[in-house]
DNA sequence: ATGCACCCTATAGTCACTATAGGGTCAAGG
DNA sequence: CCTTGACCCTATAGTGACTATAGGGTGCAT
């Protein structure tokens, strides 16, 4: 039974595309796979159950940078995982940092729109003159 | 009475940084200021209030290239203002998408955090196990 | 043997800046 | 007059996380 994949395999399997794959490989966050005789990558299931962790990061916001480190830490498994946590909370603190902002700014923006129904002229459209300050 | 301004006085009047000015002005957003014998240019009040147009746009988070539609339409006073209206709302409802995943996603991530006190190992860690699809 | 889908590498482009190198200009103080 | 320091100039490369393109090789079915 033959249990090796190609780059098109994992990808379609992880919701990747293949070109993001092979980048995930020269950024260093997947291991380079053994070839076959005709220098194609030949995956196995390490390299899908990582793929699949570094796409359920990516999905949750971390960065590339951040998934370098838990996917470190994850290997380490009699290491405190404190820096785990470390790394998840001040994630979602940025989120909710982010989330706060855009609120701010998505109510300013409905005032702001609120002001013009789009159909006089640019003279009198009170965006225009709301983004002029 | 000399009404110009350096870039630095430009960039300190408007919050933008010296590089981001000469930025704007090499994507087409600011026009090419006159020089002074020293090559320095040399900004007018007019370069003033379309910066502080520009960095207001961006502080809402529009994309150059909208502000570049905006700066546009916002000189032609006779245009109808549909089109201005049309750029602001679809930019509302990006945002508005971004705050609804941006909450969803740090629901998620409070709910992943909670489950680990960060006293434990990584091999106990419900961190890397929530992250681990 | 021919088409087609897939694979390979290498390079450049995206966005909105930011950083760096290597210079020129100007006003104040010694 | 000379130097110091803050400012100005250009040109080029780097950021993050991909995406696109060019120019080729492989594998399988018809």
């Amino acid at each position: 039974m033959d249990s090796r994949l190609t780059i098109g395999e994992l990808a379609k399997e992880t919701g990747t595309k293949v070109v993001t794959v092979r980048y995930y490989e020269q950024a260093g966050l997947l291991p380079v796979p053994p070839r076959t005789a005709a220098n194609y990558r030949a995956y196995g299931a390490d390299h899908l159950h990582r793929l699949r962790f570094i796409r359920r990061c990516r999905d949750l916001g971390f960065t590339l940078d951040q998934v370098r480190d838990l996917l470190r830490m994850s290997s380490q498994e009699d290491q405190p995982c404190a820096e785990v946590n470390r790394i998840s909370g001040e994630h979602l603190t940025e989120i909710e940092r982010k989330v706060a902002d855009l609120t701010r700014l998505a109510d300013e923006l409905r005032r702001i729109n609120a002001r013009c129904q789009g159909s006089g002229t640019v003279a009198d459209c009170r965006i225009i003159e709301a983004l002029s300050p």
